[in-house]
DNA sequence: GTCTATAAAGAGATAGAC
DNA sequence: GTCTATCTCTTTATAGAC
């Protein structure tokens, strides 16, 4: 039992830790020597645990289920359904950071390891493209190429982040307001919305 | 004379292996030996061209000098301005994916190569950043959180890519139309300036 | 200037003690 | 289950022949 609990508590020690450096150095400059360390834990451990570093990548990706995933939208209304989309995908990012960025990562690097967790990303894709679709049938949006709106839409998705990076330069205003998670879920879904055309009733 | 052109073209077959290997691969998962394998020469070359890995990947972004980095917008309209940022900024894309893509690697993993290349980016946010403010002000453009609003754009803006990842889903359609230059600019054009709830005359 | 061969450091994975 | 020490392979960088 107690056993069993420590280890529970070592494997969670090293996905934390994976999380954290595969995002912030990628998956091939992360080594495991430097998960270890920052799990806090013997080098040996990631190789008894998981079979490899590999296997840590993978695992990130198992318990993960975002509501946007199974969610069946195309159902309601496409305007709903977008701003559904919208609200699920801002929680999962505000809650999960680290894996959108990685996510985001191996697709822009077209990884080998990409094959496990293509079906995520198409599953969000195609949820979208439906939604898009439904949505210029009805006429209440407007756009010219599907392809290429979808790129739009989900750029503005994910490259909202709490990138220290980015807000560096937008410090200086000194209005540094941490809005709260429906506040930015506003802004984006007005964004997105006009990019679409869509007019309010 | 022959001796160094023929240096100049080594350099070049080092330089062009290298854009494509550091955006297909990410920079920490490419190896001096794929670049040089990949360029037709000795693996030696790269340390004595460049002086090791790392400034190759330098090398790569000095003769960088797109358009929108240099150009003084925020003189005339703002909707001009944006027009053309969004302009310059698609063709740079088109012309140079590969850069693209590995600007955004590593300005999501805060790469410790950052440092350099920096400089590059902030000036492109700076020139969207006034350019959304000067629209707020003449009162064309429409949104409320500056610092969100510039991710938006430049989410929609960067993430607009040949990644053939994405356009595999898409390729169902049959419809693959490989839309020029100009139409492509007109849709990014469209939908930031829908985001941004301008009003056409 | 370019090559082959090699040195020195670093990687992931494992053996064996506890 | 966890640790330390080590093995093996790959990496970057360089030395030296041409």
């Amino acid at each position: 039992m107690k056993a069993d609990t420590q280890a529970k508590d070592v494997k969670l020690k090293i996905l934390d830790a994976a999380k954290k450096l595969f995002a912030q150095k990628g998956f091939e400059g992360t080594t495991v020597r430097q998960i270890c360390d920052e799990a806090g834990v013997a080098l040996a451990l990631v190789s008894y645990h998981f079979g490899g570093k590999e296997n840590v990548f993978y695992a990130l990706f198992e318990a993960f289920t975002p509501e946007f995933l199974h969610k069946d939208y195309a159902l309601a209304e496409p305007v709903e359904d977008l701003l559904s989309l919208i609200r699920d995908f801002a929680r999962f990012r505000l809650a999960e950071p680290e894996l959108i960025n990685l996510l985001q990562q191996e697709i822009m690097m077209q990884s080998p390891r990409l094959d496990k967790v293509q079906p995520i990303v198409f599953a969000l894709w195609k949820q979208l493209r439906a939604i898009l679709q439904a949505g210029k049938a009805t006429g209440q949006f407007e756009y010219e190429s599907l392809k290429h709106t979808v790129h739009f839409v989900v750029g503005a998705l994910i490259f909202t982040r709490n990138s220290s990076f980015f807000d560096q330069l937008l410090q200086e205003d000194g209005v540094q307001t941490n809005e709260d998670e429906e506040t930015l879920i506003r802004y984006t879904s007005d964004f997105i919305l006009g990019g679409l055309r869509y007019e309010k009733k």
